[in-house]
This record gives structure tokens, sequence and C-alpha cells, in this order.
DNA sequence: CTGAAAGCGCTTACAG
DNA sequence: CTGAAAGCGCTTACAG
């Protein structure tokens, strides 16, 4: 590809020239501008980013981590931070860690070698070295859906995992259930395990029955909350109401009842958490804590945009409200058994 | 951050030395290497990638152009290019285009600029500015789900969608189905075209009704597949089947039967196209035709892996075949009126 | 086995 | 308004 030398080569002026009228720069004299546009056409030129980025340290790149870009909860949030970065002239790129701990500290490296300028961050594995490489990262970085682990000073974008779950309890609550059960996250996981203390929370304080055979934890995924309805009911067939973790267990626990013919929501009501776009679909109208994944991407993205500008600046921490979403899938427990 | 200078400086040897020692070269000592790796940890010390792009011309970067990342066609679809690129050292990018014809072609200045050592393209405007850009693209590229456009040669990935149209039009045909509509995508799409191309034939051939009012298109969600059926169905109430372009319509339309409680697959039969992880669902259980995205994806990525190899190499286009899926949503329209 | 030097393609003070 | 020169952080012949 050409590059600047033949650009100014083929003008018979300077390579200072050329660039300074590529970048728009004041003093250069509007003919000059133009004749140097004419021959960027004819010659096909783009300005080599790697060169640029070199000497300018600065490459408009930043990088966003994220467990799974198939995940639908992920694709929105992050549809919303390359938006909100995209209007200002960042390119993202996208880490699909798919939860692995080797390519979370790979993307870092990455990062870090490719000089992107700021980071998104939704890891899963926060090891000791993890948070080493943390320690010494040369760029800004803000945690989202993810809290910014002890040692560390970056800011978060979060909901309050706790605070919903009670919320959601509180609903299935007020609506008579007076057995209900679990189906969670993995036992690693801080999310599953603050919405889970959640659940406990409000069970012990109604006196109800909430021991480990009342939680099935581990999965995330629609046959992962099939499975667990499945394990749950067998040893709880009293049970009035579930919680599920995310909107996927949930739709799985959905499934399981449906295949069983358990009318939902007049024998069993599920409750899930995230509202995803499936939880509307005619047959699911799952009863759901939304969290706003758009105001948090967009979030996200405007912390790291002016950490970039100044980098002595710390935010604080944000934490978004959920809202509950009723739907279908919870009825008063009155009927029942 | 700590650049092969310090490295350099820090053990009193030269830049040359530490760089051939980083990338492992035969001829530099063990004593030297281990003295170097010991350096590189102590100053915690990255090489830059911008740099070794620069000199090397090569970043070991390619490009994705995807419509939509949060679409789970195109989410799977990229993980299986990702994962075999992965394999060989090869970071990528996704350019999540949103069929934004700007986004588009600014994907392709992007990938110039930032030297991508070759490209995967799922274009979905292919005007005289895009096909101008390629022609002079200075990387390989592959097309995936979508054809080269006249002009230019590089190969392509794709599934035969007229054969598959066909196909899933004999299956539904052969169930005994006279009164058959179609649900497809917007007018600009080749792909859409082929599918209703195979369905036009299909009806031609058999003599049986297939005039505009028997088809809807436009559309490619759920909501859009609702809204065709329900005009399709209010001006053709005698249709015992439809075949949806695609999942998202075919389930749009299954939402729309459901909620009018027109039983499915009793009284109307509906196939889809894709075979989408949602279309097993046991409220959906679609009837369609399966494109092989992992061996597509992961094809696509090799060819690419290829061609980077061996620029002078242009490897035929290929054409997968797709799989009937049987499911619940189709039945013999026997027992119809 | 190691080092000095040139060069990748840009930008940016500095001088005029 | 324009140009010559230095430099960003590497790699790679070339010479020893």
């Amino acid at each position: 590809m050409a590059n600047i030398k033949d650009i100014a080569k083929h003008l018979g002026i300077s390579v200072s020239t050329v660039s300074r009228a590529m970048n728009d720069h004041p003093d250069v004299s509007e003919e000059t501008k133009s004749n140097v546009m004419q021959a960027v056409r004819a010659l096909n030129y783009r300005p080599n980013a790697l060169a640029k980025g070199l000497i300018q340290k600065k490459t408009f790149t930043i990088g966003l981590m994220i467990p799974d870009i198939a995940d639908p909860f992920f694709s929105e949030l992050g549809d919303a931070v390359e938006s909100k970065l995209f209007e200002h002239g960042y390119q993202v790129i996208y880490g699909n860690t798919k939860r692995n701990p080797a390519k979370e500290k790979q993307f870092l490296m990455t990062a870090m070698e490719r000089q992107y300028d700021g980071l998104i961050l939704t890891p899963d594995h926060l090891d000791e070295e993890f948070v080493d490489l943390l320690t010494n990262l040369p760029m800004p970085a803000v945690f989202l859906r993810r809290r910014t682990p002890p040692g560390l000073s970056m800011p978060f974008i979060d909901v309050d995992h706790h605070r919903a779950a009670l919320d959601a309890m509180d609903h299935l609550i007020g609506l008579g259930h007076r057995h209900i059960g679990f189906i969670g996250m993995p036992d690693n996981s801080f999310i599953g395990n603050e919405r889970l203390r959640g659940y406990r929370e409000r069970m012990e304080l109604s006196r109800l029955p909430c021991d480990p055979t009342h939680v099935e934890t581990g999965g995330r995924s629609i046959r992962d909350g099939r499975e667990a309805m499945e394990r749950l009911y067998a040893r709880h067939s009293e049970l009035t109401a579930v919680f599920a973790a995310n909107d996927l267990l949930g739709i799985g626990a959905l499934e399981w009842l449906a295949r069983r013919q358990i009318p939902v929501p007049q024998r069993v009501s599920v409750i899930g958490f995230d509202n995803l776009n499936l939880a509307e679909l005619h047959w699911i109208q799952l009863t759901t804590m939304e969290q706003p994944r758009p105001r948090m991407g967009s979030r996200a993205a405007e912390l790291l945009l002016r950490m970039m500008e100044d980098k002595a600046l710390n935010p604080e921490p944000e934490l978004f409200d959920t809202k509950l979403i009723i739907r279908g899938s919870c009825a008063s427990a009155s009927g029942n058994a």
C-alpha cells in the first residue's frame, strides 16, 4: 500500500506537510490540503495506524472483556458499550473469554502489547495472577457487572444483586409463597452468591425452610435450569415457587414444569433475573428482575472515557437499580395445597 | 511501561540480543536467554505490538465483519471462526456492523489502517463504493455466508439457499400441504431471495398458489414473524403451512398462532431455517433446515489461513449442505379442511 | 554468540 | 505556510 512518502514524492512536497494536511492542521494552505486529498485518492493511501499509534501513544482502541459473546445478556451490554465509545472515535475489541482463565489473562497481555487506551472488564476468575496483571496495568480500566477485587482501585458498574434478590423474594413472599426453592449459579460466582444470600436472608426472616436441599446451584444455561428444577422437585414437591438466579435458568425450570404438565403459575411460580428478550416470549412470560443493561454499558464507557482524558481521575463505583418486571409466571400461592 | 532498551540497559547488553532472546532465536546462549527472562519479569516488560507489527508487516490480527453480534446465528458462527484462528495465534477483531452501510465501510478502512492480516466478511450492503474498497484490499479476504460480488475473486463459504429451500418445500408438499405461505426477509437480501425462489419454484412445479399475497417479506426478527403471520392469515386463512425464511421469523409465526390458539401442527405447520438453539425449546420444537455453522466458520478460517500463507492462492468457493431437522411443528395436512 | 546500524511509517518540535 | 531532523520501539541483515 502507498505510504506517506509516496504521497510526498508524488506532489513534490515534504512528508511533514503531507502529515499536517492529513490531520487537518490549521497552518497548512487550503491549496496544499486539497492537493494532498487528491493524491490520497489517486494513490489509495491510508495512514498506517501502527506507526501513528507508536508515536502518538494513543491507539483509539479499547478492550472489552466479556464472558460469552453469544450470551444475550452480554451481547446487549457490549452493544451499549460499543456504541457509546464509537461516538468518541474508539474501536472496541471484544475479548470473548468463554470464562476460560487462560483466555482472560491472555486478553490482558494482548491489551498491553497492543497498547489499548483503556479496558472494560467482566472477568470470571480473579485469581492472584490475574490481580497481579491488573496491578501493573498501564491503562485505565473499569469493571462492568463485576466488583473490583480487593487491593485494586478502579471503579466498577454493577447492580446490587443482594438488594435485587431481596426484592424478588419479597414479591414471592408477598404473593403468599412459603415453600420456595432456589436455582443458582456456580458456587464461585460472586453474583450468584449475592442472589443466594438474598434468598436465604428473606427465607430466614420469614422463618421459612431454606436448608441446602432447597437450593440447587452450579449452572447458567437453560439446560442447567431444567435439571436443577427436576432435582429440586424430586426432593420437594411441596414447592410452590422457585427463584432462578438468571432468566436462562428460569426458562429451563419452566421448560421442565411444562414437560411434566405442572401448571405455571397455578401450581408453581417462577421468578427470574435479567429480563432477557427471551423472557417475553408468549410461552414463557417470565416475571423477572431487570438490570438496566444499556445504561450500565454506556455508563461504564463514560467512566472510561473520563479516565482516559484525565489519568489522575478515579471515579466512584456505581450501583444501578433493578426493576421488578411482572409477567405471567408468578401468581398468588393461595390456591395451592 | 518498560521497553526493550530498559531491559538491555538493565542487563548491560544490546537491544538486538534482547530482541533475539525474546523471540527465542536459536543462536543466543541459554544463559543470556534466562537473564533476559528474569529481567522481563522484574521490569514487567511486554513487547510493543505496534512496533513489532510495523517492522514485521504482520499483526496476527484478523477482522471478522458480522451483521449483528447479538444474533445467535452469527455469534455461533463467530465462535467457530475465532477458535480456529486462535489456535494459530491470531486475534479476531469483531466488526459488529448492525447492518449499517457506513459501519461496513468504516470497518474496511480500519482494517486497512490497522494492518490486519486478513478478513472474513459478512456484509449486507454491496454497493459500488464498498466493492471499490474491496478491489484495492491489501490483505486476503473470504466471504462467509455471503457470495462474492461480481468483479471480485475472493472465495466464499455459504450454503445453497435455493437448494435448501427446495428441500424444505419438498418436506411440506410431501406432507400433503397445498396452501403454503412464505415469510421472508427484506427484499434486498440475496439469501432471502434465494429461499423465496425455492418456495416459488416448488409451488409452481406442483401448480400450487404462490402469488404475492402468499408472500410476506421484510423482516428477520421474532416480531417481524409475528406480524407477517398475522397479515398472511388475514388474507389466507386456508393456509395449512408456512415456510419461514429463518427460525426467528418462524418462532414469531408460532407465537402469533399460539396467541390465537390456532393449533400447531394440527391446523398449521411451520418450517424454519437455521436451526438456532432456540428452535428446540419445549414450546417451540421448530422443524427447520440446519446450516452447519461450526463447520462453515471453521472452514472460512482455514481458507483465510492458507491464503495468508500463500498470497498467490485463490481457493474455490464452497457450498455446504443443509440438513432437515424434523421436530414437532410440521405434520401431515391430511386432517385439515 | 553478540552488537552497531538501518529502517518500518508516521508525528512533532524547531527553524526559517 | 513548509521542510529537515529526531524519534516512537522494535527487528534484522551485516560484520565480527
